[in-house]
DNA sequence: ATAAGGATTAATGAAAAGTTAATTAGATGA
DNA sequence: TCATCTAATTAACTTTTCATTAATCCTTAT
């Protein structure tokens, strides 16, 4: 089954509110409808959204200026707005603000999912959160990736945080290119120089862990990233 | 200052398209008016676009027939209509076809260049990751234009960037011809006599490579540009 | 016939990657 | 506080990779 993207409404508009989270709950989206926009915070911390629809005019508190406390705090999250006010002015302040959409009111059920759709499609956020498992079994190695724990047969290579967090990534996406920016901001936070050569020295000590497994390697693609090569299937 | 962007504007009303180009152009866009939907296709071919806004309804083509060419020859160009028709049925269509946005007239100028900077800003940092448009067959041969391999049989070849970016763009346009102009302003970013010649190393290079299917052929269209001839049916 | 475009091979140089070792910084413990 | 230990970073250096440029020969169009 494909994963469902999930949607965080906020709407204070009861029946507005009520029609639109029952309408997107049936084409199959994940969403929770917040009131409180006061709340929003909060629920955005405890939980993960692909897209958050935004209504302009709310009695608590301006919707453009929890987009603008959205956008600070939580920069990867995108939004759109869902407004009756559509003067010029505010269309072109919600795009400013970071919006990647901006729907008039009345609006046509529909015509939101093409758009939501549309989006979400292009953006293909691939949820980090999905597999948070911690075991990988990589070639003849097996990685327990909390404990920092590479084994081969009897052998217990014990990694840095460094060396397991790289492995773990590596091993998560076997057979396919590990772009340099991707590792670096993952890993370190920020792409530069220096962190690009220690990448370089712990790919070498990844290397000389695994050098047992001849099946095994980690192949650079010159200029792009690395691959982890392995035969082994995958079991589940 | 940052690179500006290249638009192809499809658009047969003569006042709408000679006000929209100047107002484009004066906001810094790099942008090509057509005025006639059949000559589209050779256009795209011979330059580099970033977006193509696309009329709904023009005499001589409809502009769905035009879209739904487009994003079969040209997956990677992304484009948006611009319409009177407001009908909710060709909304939905338009964004069926892969539109990323669907603009209604009379249309605003500066919410056309916000919601063009909102569209183009969010995919320039969309990253290319490992996707499923990274694999063509070509003929007996297969590209991974991902990891840069190129298999026959049991072999692999290790392409470089370049080799790797060529190969995929001659096989993103089977029998076609694909002008040096395209070629070069899309790989190499700009189109000197330096990088003509790179160009023609590059094929050598490739022609190397696939020697082995002799039903496989890059053929030069002096003056022109280069096709990837294939008899080979297409893979679903 | 000749000029322009194209094909091919080889040389060059700059950037990237690999490796080992030194240094720094932080933690731990006497 | 100071010595010790550990791990990440930085440094120093070598090797490799690859795009570009050059040089030379071949093809096409007029």
């Amino acid at each position: 089954m494909g994963k469902k993207y999930s949607i965080l409404l906020v709407e204070d508009d009861a029946s507005l509110g009520y029609l639109l989270t029952e309408y997107l709950r049936m084409k199959d989206f994940d969403i929770i409808w917040e009131k409180e926009p006061t709340k929003v915070v909060d629920i955005i911390h405890s939980n993960r959204f692909d897209l958050a629809i935004l209504d302009v005019m709310m009695v608590q508190m301006d919707g453009f200026t929890l987009a603008a406390d959205i956008a600070k705090r939580f920069p990867d999250l995108p939004f759109i707005f869902l407004t009756a006010r559509s003067l010029k002015v505010d269309v072109l302040k919600g795009f400013s603000l970071g919006a990647l959409d901006y729907l008039k009111k009345p609006i046509d059920e529909e015509e939101l999912v093409v758009r939501i759709l549309a989006l979400l499609d292009r953006l293909k956020r691939t949820p980090d959160h999905a597999g948070e498992n911690s075991i990988f079994n990589i070639g003849m190695y097996r990685l327990n990736s909390s404990t920092q724990e590479l084994f081969f047969e009897s052998e217990v290579i014990h990694l840095t945080s460094r060396e397991s967090e790289l492995l773990k990534y590596l091993a998560s996406h076997p057979n396919e290119l590990c772009g340099h920016k991707g590792i670096l901001e993952t890993l370190w936070g920020n792409n530069d120089y220096f962190n690009r050569k220690s990448l370089n020295v712990f790919v070498t000590h990844l290397r000389k862990y695994l050098a047992h497994d001849p099946t095994l390697r980690i192949e650079n693609v010159h200029g792009r990233g690395f691959i982890l090569k392995t035969n082994v299937v995958k079991n589940k």
